[in-house]
RNA sequence: CGGGGUGUAGCGUAGCCCGGUUAUCGCGCCACGUUUGGGACGUGGAGGCCGCAGGUUCGAAUCCUGCCACCCCGACCA
């Protein structure tokens, strides 16, 4: 079995790619840029997808779809929105193939041209605001609260697997409001779903903040992001919530009446998670040993192995754990028993250490003469033998512990990774030395990010949400500053 | 799209400069036997249009030309 990974402080990229791929979360395809979601990794991303659903609809959203290809003069109405997209876009241009004149390949139907090219879509508000227009008459029909799960297609230059990837998985959600307010507020609102979500499920810490002009979504009067960091001290924009102001309602004249009978155009938000939270998942807390997930999304949660010498023993390790899985199913542990005969107990104990599975028991005739089992955790690396008396609580309660550990454990590391900074030099040393956040002041100013950016390779991750008005002087420029903002190397 | 590199079995590779029997080795795969508390061992076996298309030659994985794909470094990005 060649599954040796490479370590994380050799090749943080490469122990990357060898983990997505080695964990069986997902290969690269024969499409460039796309890849394929093996069922381990798509298991995962069910589970993301379950929580952020539930807590969508709790919030009040309904779940619709819209076409994969959007009308190419759709796409023009929003010019910003245009600007931002229009360079990595595939393109529809005919609907028909056809067999070639000397009958051995099949090659496009020249008459088969489309009138207008349909874009495959690299995000759907003009798509759904133009049928919000419909949607939308009066203050009645408002809010409109509308979640859609997709796959959308952006032709990126660069591929990784999950963290940016040709193709990808989302959901999008889009609204649309009487007030500003209503509508800022909603941005906000999901911005902190989408923290709720990391920290609690994910046990990855994440700094909301807003983004800055340069970093704004495409189309977006203010884009709020939740930021996390990564091992390797990069950051990783892990979910983004858009106040769209007006724009999308005066390109596609959404308006509605307000009890006075006025006509107003609607108030708008757009947010989004993509598949990119699997990279994020990864990079947040796996090891040199493989994937580490927390319990909470964990498709396995409770791994047992047996051992045994003769059928006999096997026979009555199986009669034990099967009395095991119902008492462990009956308090909802997602338990498998790995009785396969065609690999030995070794081989499966690193096989479910790459794949990250929290908990591991192993059982074997030893266990039977004393009544006990050996119980492995996967985040510490522990084992320790404990009696069989109230597995299933034991193991409730343990899975609580990694979950926790796990969040406090990141969070540790991404607080020892946010440095304050006061001049230049500083920043570039830290950036070079240290890695992760730089809390620095900046003048505000388009320019200045720009410079500090060609010069570093840094962007301003976000201004924090619970950032604290300071006087300062611009870490580049001297100038005058308020507060300050995060910089970092991004993903 | 610029600069560099690589294509040989499912994966990783040797051979290529300097053309010449049946294309090397490891992992994986299949069968049988022995094994099973941290990735077992033995014996036997299957699997290749040497990226594709031309050319040079008695003879091409090897030399030449063109094409394609992928990887790395830049510009672009969730």
């Amino acid at each position: 079995m060649s599954k040796k990974l490479t370590k994380r402080g050799e090749d943080y990229s490469k122990w990357y790619n060898e983990l997505v791929v080695k964990a069986d979360l997902a290969e690269n395809s024969g499409v460039r840029g796309m890849m394929v979601i093996k069922p381990y990794g798509y298991a995962i991303w069910e589970k993301m997808q379950a929580e952020l659903d539930r807590m969508f609809k709790e919030t009040g959203h309904e779940n619709a779809y819209f076409p994969l290809l959007i009308p190419k003069s759709y796409f023009n109405k929003e010019a910003s929105h245009d600007d931002g997209f229009a360079k990595e876009c595939a393109v529809v241009t005919h609907y028909r193939l056809k067999t070639s004149e000397d009958g051995k390949e099949i090659i496009v139907d020249e008459n088969a041209k489309l009138e207008e090219e349909l874009i495959i879509r690299p995000t759907s508000e003009t798509i759904i605001w133009d049928s919000f227009r419909k949607w939308i008459q009066s203050y009645r029909d408002l809010p409109l609260l509308i979640n859609q799960w997709s796959n959308v297609v952006r032709w990126e230059m660069r591929t990784r697997l999950f963290l940016r990837t040709a193709e990808f998985l989302w959901q999008e959600g889009h609204t649309a409001h009487e007030t500003k307010n209503e509508a800022l507020e909603e941005a906000l609102k999901m911005q902190g779903v989408y923290a709720d979500f990391a920290e609690n499920f994910m046990a990855m810490p994440v700094i909301k903040g807003e983004k800055t002009e340069n970093e704004r979504f495409a189309g977006a009067l203010s884009t709020y992001t939740i930021e996390a960091l990564m091992q390797d001290g990069k950051a990783l924009q892990a979910g983004t919530s858009h106040f769209l102001g007006q724009n999308f309602a005066k390109a596609f004249d959404v308006k509605y009446t307000t009890n006075e009978g006025k006509q107003e155009f609607v108030w708008a938000t757009s947010w989004g998670v993509s598949t990119r939270l699997m990279g994020a998942l990864v990079m947040t807390h796996s090891d040199d040993f493989g994937l580490v997930l927390p319990p909470k999304l964990a498709p396995i949660q409770l791994v047992i192995v047996p051992i045994y010498k003769s059928d006999e023993q096997l026979e009555a390790i199986n009669e034990k754990v099967e009395k095991m899985m119902v008492e462990l199913k009956a308090k909802g542990v997602s338990v498998k028993y790995d009785k396969r005969t065609t690999h030995k107990p070794g081989w499966k104990f690193a096989e479910y250490e790459l794949k990250g599975v929290p908990l591991r028991i192993a059982i074997g005739p030893r266990d039977l003469e004393n009544n006990t089992i050996e119980l492995a955790r996967r985040d510490i690396l522990s084992k320790e033998i404990v009696s069989q008396e109230n597995i299933a609580e034991k193991v409730k309660t343990l899975l609580e512990k990694i979950q926790d550990n796990l969040f406090n454990k990141a969070l540790d590391f991404r607080n020892n990774l946010i440095t304050e900074v006061d001049n230049f030099e500083e920043f570039k040393e830290v950036l070079k030395d240290k890695g992760g956040f730089i809390s620095a002041h900046w003048d505000g100013t388009s320019e200045t990010e720009d410079q500090i950016k060609n010069l570093t390779k840094a962007t301003i991750r976000c201004i924090p949400l619970d950032t604290k008005d300071e006087e300062g002087i611009c870490v580049f420029t001297g100038n005058k500053s308020s507060r300050r903002v995060l910089f970092a190397k991004a993903y």
